[in-house]
RNA sequence: UGGGGUGUCGCCAAGCGGUAAGGCACGGGACUUUGACUCCCGCAUCCGUAGGUUCAAAUCCUGCCACCCCAG
């Protein structure tokens, strides 16, 4: 069982901590601080709607004794991550923005100013671990416990620069610790309730309500333009044969391996095959049409192993939720990746990330890309 | 208005005398730092309509209505 740490007699130095408003990093904070470190947290104003969350932070700081810091990082937010969740789906694929936000903004900014502020190390609130590969003496996320929330497979674009110096006071433990160990600490929010019970975040951040397609029609970039409006509007469901079967309420609505959402006359379940924008209709088929042995992986980073060779052996995770999946890995031209499965995975989708793991270990990733 | 067919939840649709399957859609919940998937729970006292037969009908019979097809 995953204890507190025991203070050091001598201070371990100044620390980062990244601080969202929530739970976990409000832990994190109480953690770091009980083990001597000179903590200072730092919130992040990633979009217009996210100033709630920041109050609830600096009342956990005051409330510890720590410094606070503030940055704003709206337009980088907007021009990194929000353009290329735009992007993304007018092409008809299927981003994941916390894959890009970790990287080039939330960890991006806690070095930047850590830098500034003096601080060795910089942490967060999530729940994984880093260790060092031995051999090759490269950094990986490590897969927490079975059992256990794991968020690896959202950081593994993160730079061995960049986990070097993380720490993840979190490691080990589980949601239930950790709420037990805000109530303890009896850590309130801005409006005075309990941290302990604040709900966990979940959703898309930037887009509070939910509605993402609504978020990307509104963008002025798409009201502007006839055909990418077209990616919006209702059209036709066809099955493998390009037979009209139903109905659908706009591309961008849609997600390979989707089974609701659309209106078909069946009697079967039907899921997502794919989209043909030029006549704006959804391709459905039953479970097996979706189901895939082999991806491609783009653009891919390098953890535990600095280069992955031929047949490579690894287990790959297709999306957060997934249980990874036996593969051989093969280097392909282009500086692209490929994956051949042991058995046949469900729906992989265009956009989305693929994890290679090695022993719970984050070896490298990369993007699906369309097929 | 000759012949044939069909009418069951918003949509597909099972049932063929024994007291309304299932899928989609929809609503609620769990899961979830993306989108999805998955998992729970709910969702026709009623089977176009009016009568009849029967202990018992959505299921059999009759009339009517609606839609479809063929023919003229």
């Amino acid at each position: 069982m995953p204890m507190m740490p025991i203070e050091p007699n001598h201070s371990p130095g100044r620390i980062l901590l990244g601080m969202s408003g929530g739970v976990d990093s409000s832990v994190s904070a109480f953690i770091l601080k009980k083990q001597g470190y000179e903590v200072i947290g730092l919130s992040l104003l990633t979009h217009d709607a996210g100033v709630a969350g920041l109050s609830d932070a600096k009342a956990i700081c005051s409330q510890l004794g720590i410094e606070w810091l503030m940055v704003d990082v709206r337009k980088e937010f907007q021009q990194i991550v929000i353009s290329d969740f735009i992007d993304s789906y007018l092409l008809g694929r299927t981003p994941n923005p916390c894959i890009i936000c970790n990287p080039a903004i939330k960890f991006a900014a806690l070095y930047r100013e850590a830098q500034k502020m003096d601080c060795s190390h910089v942490a967060t609130g999530h729940y994984a671990k880093i260790e060092k590969v031995t051999g090759s003496g490269r950094f990986a996320l490590a897969k927490t416990e079975a059992g256990l929330k794991d968020q690896t497979y959202f950081m593994y674009r993160l730079s061995q620069e960049q986990l070097s110096r993380l720490i993840f006071p979190l490691s080990g433990m589980d949601k239930e610790q950790v709420r037990l160990i805000a109530a303890q600490a009896g850590l309130r929010i801005q409006d005075g309730s309990r941290i302990a019970e604040k709900p966990d975040s979940q959703d898309n951040c930037f887009i509070p309500s939910g509605d993402y397609a609504n978020f990307i029609q509104n963008d002025p970039k798409v009201r502007n333009n006839e055909s990418l409006l077209d990616l919006t509007r209702p059209g036709t469901v066809v099955d493998q044969n390009g037979r009209p079967i139903g109905t659908h309420r706009g591309l961008i609505h849609y997600t390979v391996g989707q089974r609701k959402g659309f209106q078909v006359k069946t009697t079967e379940r039907l899921f997502v095959v794919g989209k043909i924008p030029s006549t704006n209709s959804l391709v459905v088929g039953p479970f097996d049409q979706v189901l895939r042995s082999e991806i491609k992986v783009i653009k891919p980073v390098y953890s535990g192993l600095a280069a992955i060779g031929p047949g490579e052996s690894l287990e790959a995770r297709i999306r957060n939720s997934a249980r990874e999946v036996p593969c051989k890995v093969y280097p392909m031209a282009d500086d692209c990746l490929k994956a051949i499965f042991e058995q046949p995975v469900a729906a992989p989708a265009p956009g989305q990330s693929c994890v290679f793991y090695r022993d719970g270990l984050i070896m490298a990733g990369g993007f699906i890309d369309d097929y």
